[in-house]
Formats: structure tokens, sequence, C-alpha cells
DNA sequence: TGCGCTATGTGCGCTTTCGCACATACGCTG
DNA sequence: CAGCGTATGTGCGAAAGCGCACATAGCGCA
């Protein structure tokens, strides 16, 4: 198996035991995600419980008027699809490929099934739900209190930990969509961190620089969600 | 048992089945909850997880120039204290009464071991705490796009569905450390309401006259949130 | 090579919210 | 019933972000 089609790249199937992996490898559905790819569309049952391995799925929700903001943000951490094994088989939101790459698949029977003999896959899914929801918490007091310059250090750091390497294929029209906020602030938050040297961009390549100044300018949010990412999901042996 | 202290008054509770009654009246413990009192602290370790009766907790975010943001409300519909069966035993945010009244606590080893023999418990509090990741998310959305106006009355309405009555107990310098925003904000929108005829309050008691006048002017946020409690956590026989 | 689409940069007036200062007014307590 | 503390109302100027209009500029494709 090549690393390019490796399932452990997902942090969250790397840290099942390895007993665990005789009968979860052929499960698993090696998939390729595109950019803007819809896997799941607001309140749709949905069919798959996905793993990224090198892609971000962006967790969105879309207002009525048709404007969006970003929930929360899945990469090779995490899993896309919580409601199914959580029980409520939909959600209100919409989740979006923020970043083609690979991603592992699990039917919504199979997962449903393994969530219910309660081995440790269950503790495992449900220490990631709760980074999740520290997460979403996080988005909800950024969006309240801090600027935008802020909440774009923190969107590209939270994005980077997510990516190998230090490129981002993203418009600022697409990040905008992702703060819920105008293209046009995003431009004139890009050209201050451009301008410290932080970053370089054009034409929707991001590349970061200076990661240590990013993070000087971020907010603490990006911290809180690191930090409990780091804790609730530690670095195991294979990680 | 009188009403004043029926554990049944908490939704939760009410939707177990009967005989899950027999192991758990024993170990649900009656608590009188004061208002501001603090049920945990951020970070720190969980002694108990609580079900409000008729008490409101909110969840907070408290930032580390002070400033705060509720994350999430919690009333009989739900249970504060997610982090112990979900596995994390801590979160980064507060619990906080808002709103005084009876709930019935269980420790922390109790509800873990109860969680793990996966009975109707555990998908109940699963349900559960996808309904709450719902009103996060929503809250995040609501503090990027909404009206300060709009935010109040879906605060209101969130409040309102979680208590006997049409009056909170309530001053608008707490109501503002909820919504994260400046006191004199609250008053501008409360002036509004109440010009409007849909409150009418004074000195910390704000009484809904109007609750259908509230949620025209609330966003969908609130509709959101709502419809997706109802969903999960549907009435069942004793709801 | 040149056209056209898309991405990015810029200006401007408007609205919301903030931060601060201070006025009023209600209700409890002595 | 007088006084005090807390709750609420008001009036600024400042700042952030919005909505819109339009200028520029890079990339792909014919």
């Amino acid at each position: 198996m090549s690393p390019k089609s490796d399932p452990l790249r997902n942090r969250l199937l790397a840290a099942l035991p390895m007993d665990e992996w005789q009968s979860w490898g052929p499960k698993l559905e090696h998939v390729k995600l595109s950019l803007g790819q819809v896997l799941y569309e607001s309140d749709c049952p949905q069919s798959h419980v996905y793993f990224p391995a090198n892609s971000i799925v962006s967790l969105l929700y879309v207002m009525e008027n048709g404007a969006s903001a970003e929930i929360a943000v899945v990469g090779n951490e995490g899993v896309v699809g919580i409601s199914l094994f959580m029980g409520g088989e939909s959600t209100p939101s919409r989740a979006v490929v923020q970043s083609a790459g690979d991603a592992y698949r699990v039917k919504a029977v199979t997962i449903k099934d393994a969530f219910n003999e309660s081995g440790p896959l269950l503790h495992l899914l449900l220490r990631c739900t709760q980074a999740l929801i520290t997460q979403m918490a996080q988005t909800a007091v950024c969006n309240r209190h801090h600027s935008l310059d802020q909440q774009l250090c923190r969107w590209l750091l939270l994005s980077l930990d997510r990516l190998e390497g230090s490129e981002l294929h993203m418009t600022q029209e697409l990040i905008a969509n992702m703060l819920g906020v105008r293209r046009e602030g995003v431009t004139a938050a890009a050209l201050k961190l451009q301008a410290a040297g932080l970053i370089r961009y054009a034409r929707g390549r991001v590349k970061v620089l200076d990661r240590a100044g990013l993070e000087e300018r971020t907010c603490e949010c990006y911290g809180v969600v690191k930090r409990e990412y780091d804790r609730l999901l530690p670095d195991k042996e294979a990680w």
C-alpha cells in the first residue's frame, strides 16, 4: 500500500489498536475529495462517515439568505459525519471540501454497528467529538470578540495544522465565505499579513512564510482549540 | 415526592425507561442552584453531572482579558457536564447558573459507569449532546451575522423555553455578559422590544408579553435550535 | 499573441457596535 | 422617609465592518 493511500494518515484511524484493523481495513473505502464537493447537505441523511487524510472539510451553516459561516473545520485529526453515531442521523449544517485530497469513508450502517459494540472506537470518536465541540465554541467566541485580522490568522493556522506543507489553495473569496465576512475585508487583512512578511499569496494560493508570526497575531482562540485537540487526541505511537 | 422535587422535571431523565429507575432513583441527588453559582470551572475536573429541573445553566467561555461569551445554555431539556461521559473530563468553558432553581446531580464515577454499560442512557446523552452542538453552531453563526436586537430575542426565547412561566430574573448587565456585548446595547434593544409591547421589564425582571412577537423578530437561529432539540429529543410519553 | 475570466486592490458613505461619561430612577435598608 | 446602591437611560465620538462600484492584474485558452 503506497503512502498516498494509507488510511493511517488519518490520525483517528491511526489511533485504533492494531487488532481492530483485521475488521476495519476492508471496510474502509478510499475516495478522492475535490474542492467544493459537498459530503452532505444540511438536514439530509448521511450515507458515510469520512476520515480525511490530507484533505480538509469545512462544516458550514448556510443561512436562509444564502450567506454562510464556517462552524468548524475537520482534517486528518478528525471525522466528518458525527451525527451518524451521535444518533441524530443528520445536522443543520453542510460539509464542504475546503481542500482537495484523499479521505477514507465507511458506510453509515457499518459505523453505527461498530459504535454500538462499544469498542475502542467509541471512546475515540467521543473524544474527537468533544474536541470538535471546543472548536465550535471558540468559533462562536471569536466571531463575537476578535478582529478580522486575528480571525484570519486563526483560520490560516487551523488549516495549516491539518495540511502537509505550508501552502493553502484558497481564494480570498472562499476564505471570506468560511469566515462569514466580506471578501474585501479578507483582502485588507491579507494585505497586512503580507506586508508584515508572514504570508505571500497570489490568485488562490496562500503560502505561510512565518508561522510563529501568525501565532503572535492571532487571538487566544487558536491556542485553546489546538491545546484541546492535543489533550483529547494526544500523540500515541502512530501519531 | 412533591412535584417540586421530582427528577422527572428534567426531560432527559423523564425519557429514561421505567425499569432504569430502580437503579437511578437512589443515585440522584437533589440540589438547589443559586444565581451565579459556578458548577464547574474552565479546565477543571468535574465532580458531577447536573440535570437542571427548573434552573438554567449557561456555558461560558471566559477570555484572558476577563470578557466572556455564552457558548450555550442548558435547562431541563439537557445535562451539564458532557465532558465527563465524552471522555475529556473537563472543557475550556465554565458553567454558571443563569437562573436559580432545582437540579439533580449524579457523581462523575456513577455516570461514567452507566455510560459504559451502553444502556438507553448512552444514546439519550449522545442525542442531547448533538442538540447542544447545534446550539453552539448557531451561536457562532448568530454572533457573526445577526443584529443585537435579533440576538436578544433569540436569547429570551431560548431562556423562556427552559423555564416555567414567562418571567426571567436577569439584569441587562448579565444578559450583556451572556451575549458578549455592551450593557448599553442590551438597553437599547430591550427598549425597542418594550416599546413594541413584546416585553416589560424593570430592575432585573423581564416579563415576556408577546412570545409570538419575539419569534417574528428573532433570526432563524432560534428556530434551527428549537427544531433540532424537538427532533433529537422528541416528546415521549412523559415529556 | 491576445482575449476574457477570475482574483485581487481601492474608495466611499453608511450602519452597527464600542467605549466612555454621566443622568435618572427604582427599591431596599436603616 | 431619607439615603444609598444598583439598574437603567442617554449622548457623544471612534472604530470596525458592510455594500457597492469600479480599477487593476494575472492566468488560461483560443
